[in-house]
DNA sequence: CGTCTGGTTGATACGACTCAAATTTGGTGG
DNA sequence: CCACCAAATTTGAGTCGTATCAACCAGACG
């Protein structure tokens, strides 16, 4: 099985043969952590760098009375910053959503990685640029649309997010997220995101239920969203040689 | 005068002689922006990397129907986007908000810069991981601080970030953004900002006029906002080895 | 088969939005 | 230096989207 982390870097860049032995390696599950259970806190300090090899997870920061703003959702193959160890405390925590396989990247191994493999290096840019990029999106997200577009965008981002590292199968996907975590995610209730949620599935738009998402028509998903997959920059060298052969 | 982006990377680390040469170079201004105007729009290939020499800006996105974000404030001594010409095309927009001197870097001279001031890529990289902790902590304020704590927490940022590149005054600062910019930052709109900001003048906590800011008491600030500064990561080298001489 | 987390529903409240107009400020040119 | 204009701020009245609180239900799991 291709690592999750090679097919998404694949979307930037093609690799060699080397360069993806070298992902297989820097991809070896080191830790497995239980649903739920948070894998770096808030205030530590970040040894290491992690990429996500199963499972789905979230970064996401709180107030002191409770309140809970999840800023990123984890999929297989997301790489989790590039660096970190340059920071003294961690100013978020990282977090299991469903049962997740991590594996732990230190600075040595990074340090190598960056001098030897040019093209890695290169590709894990890229992929920075975007995790960036998706924050902003998100700003855009919380801060702009309604609840119901809001909800529509980070379903159809996630679905695509997925598909980029062949997680979907046709329309639907696994979608282990509960509502209250949809909530935590678009600055909204999960009472709203309930009520949202039926409205969207009113109107024919998704799909959702145990744990598994189906959108029949990506495009109308997307319209009712204002999606626009610009933000994810997917159109890369990697793809258009894929295309070619 | 020391370039407020020497100013701002000797918070992470003591910058030699010859760092402080190679940074007066590349803060050249080699434009200057009208204000309200754009630097570089959302869909351009972006071939240069800025550094924000005198004023302020802004990075903001739009949503077909003019919807609004700005989902970043740069003041001087920012340093935006190292490595953005790795991507095909700009997500976002980035306008002057005053008159603004820009210092545009080409890939070559960053180029340069990275393989041979590695005090300096370590100062980027810590300037690149804090503009990323900025953005995550503006989606904790969009999606769970209250109106009153949203604003209170981005006049708090900002002061703190100009005190960082010594453009503050005591306890006052110039503050150039409308109440419109507020409101696009923040996700309010721009009434409620003004009926807002009228509560926080009421309350004491700022004094806002002639586009000056004062914070009569930044501890009280702080609290009505719930305003942690660790996201900044203002403690680092630099600033112990100043304490120390 | 009971427990528990996650999902659903209903009633009510309020924070923030909308629209519209008035006022003040700051910049520009006569 | 004043008149003028556009931009920014302020005010008021009414509305609406989303929150809150409180039950209740369902299905997953031990």
């Amino acid at each position: 099985m291709v690592p999750a982390l090679a097919l998404r870097l694949d979307t930037f860049t093609r690799l060699s043969p080397e360069d993806r032995a070298a992902l297989a390696t820097i991809s070896k599950v080191s830790r497995v952590i239980p649903a739920r259970r948070d894998l770096i806190r808030e205030g530590e300090n970040p040894q290491y760098v992690h990429v996500m090899v199963d499972g789905w997870g979230c970064r996401y920061k709180t107030l002191p009375d409770g309140r809970r703003q999840i800023v990123a959702f984890f999929v297989p193959g997301d790489f989790c910053d590039l660096n970190v160890y340059v920071l003294k405390e961690m100013d978020h925590s990282i977090g299991a959503i469903t049962r997740l396989s991590v594996a732990d990247i230190s600075r040595e191994d990074m340090d190598n990685l960056t001098t030897n493999r040019p093209r890695i290096t290169q590709a894990l840019w890229w992929e920075n640029l975007v995790t960036t990029s998706i924050q902003r999106e998100w700003m855009l997200n919380i801060g702009q649309r309604t609840a119901y577009e809001r909800i529509a965008h980070l379903l159809a981002e996630l679905f695509l997010r997925l598909r980029s590292v062949k997680l979907t199968n046709g329309d639907s996907c696994d979608f282990p997220i509960t509502q209250t975590d949809i909530a935590d995610a678009t600055g909204l209730t999960a009472v709203h995101v309930n009520r949202t949620l039926q409205e969207l599935r009113r109107d024919g738009l998704i799909i959702l239920e145990h744990k598994r998402l189906t959108i029949p028509d990506l495009q109308r998903l997307r319209e009712a969203a204002l999606f626009n997959p610009n933000y994810l920059h997917l159109t890369h060298e990697g793809q258009q040689l894929d295309a070619n052969g």
